[in-house]
DNA sequence: ACCTAAATGGGGTGGCACCCCGTTTCCGTC
DNA sequence: GACGGAAACGGGGTGCCACCCCATTTAGGT
């Protein structure tokens, strides 16, 4: 990260300062942290903040692109799970568990959903839906998930949950109750826990 | 509703000048609509709207009330449903729906959930849990829905979808995939619909 | 008609996002 | 090492907001 694009020094250590100060007072206050006070303690002038940043959302996403990869990451290992469903399921507890203890993040996911003013849409959403499709794909090419399950949907169901609680053990319950349905089926609950 | 506490004929007629407004307002802006400009709509002083709705959340409560009353009735409808999980399923997705188009009803119905100040929690909530409840409680005694399901989770991934999108097609998406779960079963998929 | 408690709202305070534009800083060039 | 222009900066202005204070008005019982 942190766009080696040409840029003169004093800006990238501004730069710098400002996702460091963003990333304490986004911790402390959720993703409607106040911009000026993210300023202050930068040491910038709130111009600086808004030439740097035009846009809150853009902020929040330099905030949480590491967290976003750290994610990716990890669905990369779960592939590897001999069932691919469990992984799936495992991934997506892990995301809304992440982004319900991870002030902001959810929030910060969901303004890049709703406004398609973003021609290519915020690039941790495209990370998310990339390395969550792949084990979508998985588990449907395996036959255990239904053919018809969208990994959009999957997504947008585990930031809906990360979104509504801040609590990690009722996110992960609210995921398994998701991915399992509400059904009690003939031959028993399938994997229940 | 409309509080018959003893109250001053020109209280009580500025009481219900704010919640129109405030309905208008709401419905244009959303839960995080301007204070001030609820009040100078409704013809008062914003020291007044401050006196009848300490927060934020007492006013949308007084705006939301109705509808919330609507969606419990729509409950006790759908008790008479020869499927009780059906009837569970579809209240579920009418809930998420309403709250999605509803700009502000889930942010509201949110709020009461997450600060435990008021000891008996948003009345709203209350409704919508005893409504749910009764529901839940025919489709685990029917046996076909899990036993260990609990409504207040079921209410919480309804409003956590209300909150995660504004279009009524997606809210009702994802609460199909979170009544059915993920799961390919070997007799095909229930109730797919 | 009067009197008191209830209710009101103009205006103050402090905070915010966002922008303008005169000033400072960097850095390639000579 | 000095210089000059482009890049970056930030103090301060504007307009909006939530929330509160208190002098004034008003309802409604007697």
């Amino acid at each position: 990260m942190a766009d080696t694009r040409s840029r003169r020094a004093d800006a990238q250590r501004n730069y710098e300062s400002i996702v460091a100060a963003a990333e304490a007072e986004v911790a402390r206050s959720g993703a409607d942290a106040s911009l000026e006070k993210i300023a202050r303690d930068a040491g910038v002038g709130s111009a600086t903040l808004h030439r740097h940043f035009p846009t809150r959302q853009a902020l929040l996403e330099a905030v949480f692109h590491d967290q976003v990869e750290g994610l990716c990451a990890q669905a990369h290992e779960l592939a590897g799970n001999a069932d691919p469903a469990t992984a799936l399921a495992d991934w997506l507890r892990a995301v809304a568990v992440h982004g319900a203890i991870t002030r902001g993040l959810a929030a910060s996911l969901l303004a890049s959903g709703r406004a398609p003013t973003t021609p290519a849409t915020s690039s941790c959403e495209v990370m998310l839906v990339d390395a969550g499709g792949a084990l979508l794909r998985l588990a449907q090419d395996a036959g255990t998930v239904r053919p018809e399950v969208a990994i959009i949907d999957l997504l947008t169901l585990a930031n809906a949950v990360s979104l509504a609680t801040e609590d990690a053990g009722v996110a992960a319950r609210l995921i398994a109750l998701a991915t399992e349905g509400i059904h009690l089926h003939a031959n028993g609950v399938p994997a229940a826990r």
